[in-house]
DNA sequence: GCTCGTATGTGCGATATCACACTTAACGAG
DNA sequence: CTCGTTAAGTGTGATATCGCACATACGAGC
């Protein structure tokens, strides 16, 4: 099987054709399996990683053991933003929610790269602040919505980083991930299901109507969706696409 | 009155004496009185402020018009990170939770700034960082906190950013800050004050007993706490300094 | 001192989520 | 085909927060 394309990550590929030539080569593909562990709380990071078709969840447990998701990664974006900012380390966790596969880079490469003043640096800062809006984003929404409609935006944000409609995920994970009882999300899903949204069984979740999910879930998954499209329009800094879409 | 030391803000005081004394005649004091919006969601962010006694909210509001902090800003940050993050917008606002004084720099000012390639955006990343990780832990105590202890967290954060054990805030204010209702905030303050832990009436709280009030605290605010003097030590670039802390 | 606006206190029913216990159902390994 | 494991469904009572209505209390200004 061919290596996919590292164009498959938003970030890789809204970088100029001379910057990408000198660090593509430098990438590893690596596997990342369902429920593998990218980092801990806490952990060094070494490498930053580009996924290409897995999706990882950002966690944050607390001393209890309960936990959060604070935002979902895919191949919007990359896991490791700490290696840039200046932290090293971070307080959360980075749990695959669906296997596949990701790039990676040494974090020495990376700070060459910086050094050589590109595009790659406002490329990552531009994604990190949309990963800010996203985790300020689900904060309200943890505090002021629903679980039935905190599980539309749930999925929908899984959706958009999947190829097909349809995930592998018990619903006992999904209530970790959203901080719920597993019982609540067994009410929402059955909802759901029952209004012909959903299918579901043993693990395997198909979405039906994906109007309808839009339609049921709170403002958060829409404000999100609009903030990242805004910040990391397609190809952002590749001369050939005409509409740049921003002066830098 | 002479103007306050632009050190008094840790950012500024973080930065190298050559670097600080080529910005710092480009600052300019201004007054932020209570009550009063530095920004609103979507406009275009042309300054950057560093607060030196004045505290700062920052806010996600809502279609209907529900909102929640996300985060608390002081001497120890600054208010604007989407200047330096390539958005100049974000779709939250802040505003003014305690009135007082802050220094503002312009767009142009700071990006003439960064290409010296000196340290200013390496400080800002690293303050943008610890940022993240308060929005990280601000979304899950909204999950799994009680009232109580999330009002603990709320004086806390705000205290340490204030010089005296007081504090000018209505419950009905307060309650808008965290997303709850007033009602909440009196029975939540009430047993606070029963304790013996504050006194308050009519728009002032004072801290009595600090320690206790760590203690009926959430581990959010240690947790946040812990992560912003890691990353920001007093006077992070300053040779002068012999424990650096850092390696770079 | 009186008055009025605002801050705070309180009571009560509605609702959502939780905690726990248990049942039912699907699938895979032998 | 059967058994064991795991996913999902259900029921009941406890708790926290909400939404609303109203009572009280403080303090600035006349």
């Amino acid at each position: 099987m061919a290596d996919p394309d590292p164009r498959e990550n938003h970030v890789l590929d809204a970088l100029p054709p001379e910057e990408a030539a000198r660090l593509f080569p430098q990438l590893k593909l690596v596997k990342l399996p369902l429920g593998a562990s990218v980092y801990e709380s806490g952990d060094v990071q070494r490498f930053i990683y580009f996924p290409t078709n897995a999706i990882i969840s950002l966690l944050y447990v607390l001393k209890d053991g309960a936990s959060a998701e604070i935002a979902v990664v895919g191949n919007d974006g990359v896991i490791g933003v700490s290696l840039f900012m200046g932290g090293e380390t971070t307080p959360s966790r980075a749990v695959v929610q669906s296997g596949g596969f990701a790039y990676k880079l040494t974090s020495s490469a990376l700070k060459d790269e910086f050094e050589r003043h590109g595009h790659m640096l406002q490329v990552l800062l531009r994604y990190t602040q949309s990963l800010i809006t996203q985790m300020a984003q689900t904060a309200v929404c943890n505090r002021h919505h629903s679980v039935d409609q905190q599980l539309c935006r749930w999925l929908l944000l899984s959706l958009d980083r999947l190829p097909g409609p349809s995930l592998s995920m018990t619903q006992e994970l999904i209530a970790n991930m959203l901080g719920v009882r597993r019982e609540g999300v067994t009410t929402a899903a059955g909802k759901l299901q029952r209004l012909g949204v959903i299918r579901y069984s043993r693990g395997r979740i198909t979405v039906i109507d994906r109007p309808k999910l839009e339609e049921l879930s709170c403002e958060c998954y829409a404000a999100v969706k609009k903030e990242t499209d805004r910040l990391l329009p397609y190809a952002l800094y590749r001369p050939e696409v005409t509409e740049p879409a921003l002066a830098i």
